[in-house]
DNA sequence: AGCACGCCGACT
DNA sequence: GTCGGCGTGCTC
């Protein structure tokens, strides 16, 4: 017998081998095989047992890795989903959806769980019941359908996540739970685990080999009905799947960034809808794309416009840096004003939060004599100055170097730090607040295991009085004392070259709003800006989601850009600059040649005549080259292409006739980016 | 994607 | 004279 094999490289292609004797009947769709592959062994799935194959010389399977297939029913068909519109390759698609440290025991014992039944239900509030309502009424009629569940923060969202589970549950049926990575604290965890017992399986990329065995064997037995976790935990094969739930829907983390780029909320989609599921969108600030459907109609639409128990949303005042500025000569990153809030918080014996979306001492490091700033080697871009580790970092490749004193360029100017980051923000504020206890959390203090756990403790325990960070204290925290939260900059986000920096910005300046005022006393944002009349500021200030929705959808229409087009970024790579350069010119003129000539349809038909609006909806257009937002990177010139168009069928069949297999242009290896962030 | 093969520049 | 750069081509 002939086995059918698929691998993880960027080859629409299969290959075929012998199964030995030894083998025989051990095979399946599904079951993964490690296979001499050119010079070296790999892992591959088989696709399917022939009893042919027209190829000579076949090489033999060495083994099977799984007793049983890691790919079974509707998973097949969502693997081809996720390499037609990701534009990769089956078998990386595949290989996406199972990690490759699984290792399946021979015989899975199914010992049935035991759930903690529905103890400790909270009461609900009018809104929260008429969600429950519109929730159980979509889980009853058991299809595909989408619930956008908007909530302000502390609207008590988890609450219904919660029920909505219970009721999928009640179905004998499974759920997955998806959060951002960042937000899979323990105190997550023990929310679900007091409700759901051991029902409840983690899915993160911590979990150890063994942990992850563990946890897909009890799922895929039906041992396990929910699993937690982040953006991977969207593919694991949950038995007799009802519910997909998305917490923070609107969250970056959600999109994988190396091949296949799938959003979990497109993958959530287009499971839920293969396999009759609810998936169940949550956000205090959602997606454009996801509330433009939603009031289109595609979705359901449920409000949740208040706290619960009835707390005020904080109040947010706006500092206009501008003003400072004009006063000042050498100037604090924390105006008068924020310092005096400061003071007066400390003083009531209450908590403060500042936020500075920005790792690091300084932002760029500069020669006052000639003007210079020091840039990595290999990527081009300004290094970080990291006082801590007394070095400079690259944010993206993590090349670091000690600091030199004189300019290397001129040998004459002193090196200065301008710019700020979390740890000049820091250090500010123990120079203006001597006597506190101040801690500062992000990605350089919560490197170390449990290092997150101990800052959150601390700051809980109220050992800490100031929490300065970047945005993973703005996610989720529930800190009752906390009753002033400062942003440094509202800025960093909003000069970025990014259509989505409103967005962006809206969302951070929200959800760090919500962490003021949790508890009996009120809470108090001040926001320090130098764009205090952008949309994205003043909707954040009045709590306003829909005020930013109509701008932000009015520019979207007017530029055309998402939710009224799909976008399919490409870039370009290479190790010289004029290289890269010429072959995206030649990539994009080659894509513009495919876009204007009509894809010839299966055989030769004769050309029909295509209504006007059909033909409109095909069309495919053209953006750049130019360089990329990050133009160096690792050593390799990166350039852009971008192509836009209202039907993504469209723009990969452009694809398919222009690149070459192995995802290359001319040689060059090209990045496929379906609907980039 | 890896990996081998093969053809041209700066070193012991 | 060789080491090693990365362009090219192949993988049942």
């Amino acid at each position: 017998m002939i086995a059918e094999v698929a691998f993880n490289i960027p080859l629409e292609r299969s290959f075929h081998y012998l199964i030995p004797s030894a083998l025989e009947g051990m095979l399946a769709p599904g079951v993964r095989v490690l296979a001499p592959f050119g010079p070296r062994e790999r892992m591959g799935f088989v696709l399917k047992v022939l009893s042919h194959s027209p190829i000579k010389e076949l090489k033999a399977i060495r083994r099977a890795v799984d007793p049983r297939p890691v790919i079974t029913g509707e998973r097949w068909q969502l693997a081809s989903w996720l390499s037609d519109t990701s534009y990769c390759s089956l078998g990386e698609a595949l290989a996406a959806m199972v990690p490759s440290q699984l290792r399946l025991a021979a015989t899975a014992a199914a010992t049935p769980s035991r759930g903690e039944g529905d103890g400790g239900r909270i009461e609900l509030s009018t809104a929260q019941r008429r969600a429950v309502d519109v929730i159980a009424s979509a889980v009853n009629a058991r299809r595909a359908q989408t619930i956008l569940l908007h909530g302000v923060t502390g609207s008590g969202k988890t609450e219904l996540y919660l029920q909505a589970m219970a009721l999928v549950l009640a179905q004998g049926r499974g759920a997955i739970c998806l959060v951002p990575e960042i937000s899979l604290t323990p105190q997550t965890i023990d929310r679900f685990r007091e409700r759901f017992g051991d029902q409840v399986a983690l899915w993160h990329s911590r979990l150890t080999a063994r942990q992850r065995s563990d946890a897909w064997q009890r799922l895929e037995q039906g041992e396990a009905r929910i699993v937690i976790g982040a953006r991977s935990a969207v593919f694991v094969p949950v038995a007799r799947l009802g519910l997909i739930i998305l917490d923070e829907e609107h969250e970056p983390t959600y999109k994988q960034e190396d091949t296949p780029r799938y959003h979990a909320r497109e993958v959530a989609h287009a499971r839920a809808k293969l396999g009759g599921a609810v998936v169940l969108l949550g956000s205090a600030t959602p997606s454009v794309e996801s509330y433009y459907a939603a009031t289109k109609g595609a979705d359901r639409l449920v409000t949740l416009p208040e706290r619960v128990e009835g707390r005020e949303l904080p109040k947010v005042e706006i500092i206009d840096m501008r003003e400072q500025l004009a006063r000042r000569h050498r100037m604090s990153p924390l105006s008068d004003r924020l310092q005096r809030s400061i003071q007066e918080a400390v003083e009531r014996d209450e908590q403060v939060m500042l936020l500075l979306n920005r790792r690091g001492f300084s932002r760029i490091v500069q020669c006052p004599a000639c003007g210079t700033v020091v840039r990595c080697s290999r990527c081009s871009v300004p290094l970080i100055f990291h006082a801590a580790r007394g070095e400079l970092v690259c944010h993206y490749c993590n090349f670091h170097q000690p600091p030199a004193e004189l300019c290397a360029q001129c040998q004459k100017g002193y090196l200065r730090f301008r710019g700020t980051g979390t740890e000049r923000v820091e250090s500010e504020l123990h120079r203006l607040f001597p006597a506190e206890s101040i801690a500062r959390m992000d990605a350089d203090t919560t490197k170390r295991r449990e290092s997150h756990r101990r800052l959150y403790d601390a700051f809980k325990a109220r050992q800490v009085i100031m929490l300065v960070g970047t945005q993973m204290i703005a996610k989720g925290l529930d800190f009752p004392q906390v009753t002033l939260v400062g942003v440094v900059s509202a800025d960093t986000a909003l000069n970025l070259p990014d259509f989505r920096a409103g967005e962006r910005t809206f969302d951070l300046l929200t959800q760090v709003a919500g962490r003021a005022g949790r508890g009996e006393r009120p809470g108090r944002v001040l926001i320090q800006t130098y764009c205090p009349t952008h949309y994205a500021i003043e909707a954040a200030r009045h709590h306003d989601y829909q005020r930013f929705y109509a701008e932000e959808i009015r520019m979207r229409r007017r530029l055309r850009l998402p939710p009224f087009v799909r976008l399919i970024e490409l870039t370009l790579h290479g190790s010289s600059r004029q290289r890269v350069m010429e072959a995206a010119s030649a990539l994009a003129a080659a894509l513009k040649r495919t876009a204007a000539r009509p894809a010839t349809r299966g055989t030769s038909s004769p050309a029909r005549m295509v209504p006007a609006r059909a033909a409109a909806r095909r069309r495919v257009t053209l953006l750049g080259p130019a360089p990329h937002r990050i133009p160096r990177l690792r050593r390799s010139y990166r350039m852009c292409v971008i192509l836009k168009g209202r039907t993504l069928g469209a723009m990969i069949a452009v694809l398919r006739r222009t690149l070459q297999p192995g995802r290359r242009f001319r040689g060059m290896p090209v990045t496929v980016d379906v609907d980039p962030l």
